[in-house]
DNA sequence: TTGTATGCGTTATCAG
DNA sequence: CTGATAACGCATACAA
């Protein structure tokens, strides 16, 4: 029933040809006779033959695959970076080879593990990871890159987003707005990006700032939850790691009555798509996430085929994006 | 610089037996003595030797990956099923690979194409190529399945959501709220689940319900700008072929200055995580999307390991949230 | 220009 | 229980 895949082999035959020529043919290797190799394809269109990329990697000690990492496929925020890596690397005739952790930081090194099995080379998303395993993993796998936290100390190439200058913006921003007081709704400890927020944040002490931090998360009923918490402290002004955490933050208070701006402002970070659609909008900030992902793949790319210069490891500006969430301290 | 990465032949040197013992023993086949065994495995240890899933899938003759082809990762309706079936993959010792097309109908055709060459079966979510590609696809790739699609005339297996029982529920919820004319938001005119919600949508006309249809899409841009469109008919309901089209509808009356539900109703479908923090919250319907992606993984599972038994082919049924984005007619 | 033979890293068959 | 050795499908030196 379920027929044989058609093979090298019987292209070679029905062409009445060695699978050296039919090889040559597949690879469009100009060195062998216009007619034959019109014969050639003729007999591999007949057949429907497609070169096995298994075995064309096996030969060859290549993939043409690049794995990519990410803590989670549901997080909106990590969609852009994702489609510009596809768009380069679809360019360059690379398939990519997804897989998420689910926010499991232990399961990060056994799934770059497999992907590297698998692929040329990885671009890990916003590992949580401490540096020392991303420095095990390198070591074991040198064509690895990071986007979405910088792990220079770690040795592995990387690009992301300054989002603590952008966070520090947000907060100098709220200061002016006259506020004191804010809570941090934190992301995950082990999350780069977070841990650059919240220093950010900690920071706006030169402002006059005074922040706590609250366990969230990165979903709507993290931050919902979250919000109680940040409540009982009584802030001014509540600023979430990311934006997914904020509009749950905008859902909670909104369902107890508690007005946006007039009497909490909150903030966001990541500008997702909904954030410009939250009730009130969101004011947050947004990174350049195509571009990170446009330059992780730049840098594997020169990896991957030896480019001896080493690539620059841009920490890109984010920019503050304000809209109806904040206002003036109440 | 790179070191070569350690083969099964390194090992059975460094052990000092022959690959056919290191592979034995890689395979957890237990005819090899205990001790040579485990001479085998500290050599492997020391060497850092893992096997290459892909020399053994040539073997084999297979990969132990499986292919899931996806319109667009962008589309939070699909995560859920998506882990649903990484879940019961990696349970049974699969990995995933996953494609988006982008929306990009024209292309799905070549991806699943590719994914199959990598893969031991593929699972695509919500095809939008129309049947005849359909079944010439299962002419070549007789491991395959179809979720959120019922593609049975093409003779693929396949899992889906009754959206059009699910649709038809909430039309009758509106005309007992007193509306008789409704706009619809389309999505893609491909997307079997959208024609099978306008079909809905149109025989509400049982109920007294005149409809129109407007061209929307799947995201909160799109569905923002199909709302205008929807207003020149002067609708009391409108209602939206999936939750971002209609957040984004919600987003547009806003602004407008038109109240939901007082002036206009808005219902969605999928129901998203977002779609019970909009404002005000959507009212939807909720489809059993893990339960489609289980569904879907055991019935690719039943093919591979050809089991003969012809599995179901569910249309599963889906549930009328109602919140606060509908109310009775103005 | 074309064909032959070998290797890529594993698994599996068949002897010993 | 262990070891040669032939596949698996393809690419490529090397010969012709």
């Amino acid at each position: 029933m379920t027929q044989r895949r058609p093979t090298i082999s019987d292209v070679a035959r029905e062409a009445g040809v060695s699978i050296a020529t039919v090889s040559r043919v597949m690879r469009r290797n100009d060195s062998v006779s216009p007619a034959l190799a019109e014969r050639v394809r003729e007999a591999a269109d007949r057949l429907g033959y497609r070169p096995n990329p298994v075995a064309r990697g096996l030969a060859l000690g290549e993939s043409r695959m690049i794995g990519v990492f990410v803590p989670q496929l549901a997080n909106p925020y990590f969609h852009l970076t994702l489609k510009a890596i596809a768009g380069g690397t679809n360019e360059d005739g690379y398939r990519l080879l997804v897989q998420e952790s689910d926010d499991v930081t232990e399961d990060e090194t056994e799934i770059v593990d497999t992907l590297y099995r698998h692929a040329d080379g990885v671009i890990m998303l916003a590992p949580r990871m401490p540096d020392e395993l991303l420095q095990a993993l390198v070591d074991r796998h040198p064509r690895l890159v990071c986007a979405g936290r910088m792990a220079l100390t770690a040795g592995i190439p990387s690009v992301a987003t300054d989002c603590h200058s952008a966070m520090l913006d947000m907060a100098r921003t709220l200061a002016r707005l006259g506020h004191r007081k804010v809570a941090f709704v934190s992301g995950s400890h082990e999350s780069w990006y977070n841990m650059e927020r919240w220093r950010a944040v900690q920071q706006a002490a030169e402002f006059g700032i005074e922040a706590v931090r609250v366990q969230g998360g990165y979903s709507v009923e993290e931050g919902r939850a979250a919000t109680d918490r940040a409540l009982e402290h009584e802030p001014t002004a509540i600023m979430a790691s990311n934006d997914l955490a904020a509009i749950g933050v905008l859902s909670r208070l909104r369902e107890l009555g508690i007005g946006v701006p007039e009497e909490i402002s909150v903030t966001g970070f990541d500008d997702i798509p909904f954030a410009a659609h939250s009730d009130p909008p969101l004011t947050t900030a947004r990174s350049p996430e195509g571009l990170v992902g446009a330059l992780a793949w730049t840098m594997l790319r020169s990896i991957i085929v030896g480019d001896p210069t080493t690539p620059p490891q841009p920490l890109l500006r984010a920019e503050v994006v304000v809209r109806e969430s904040t206002g003036p301290a109440a």
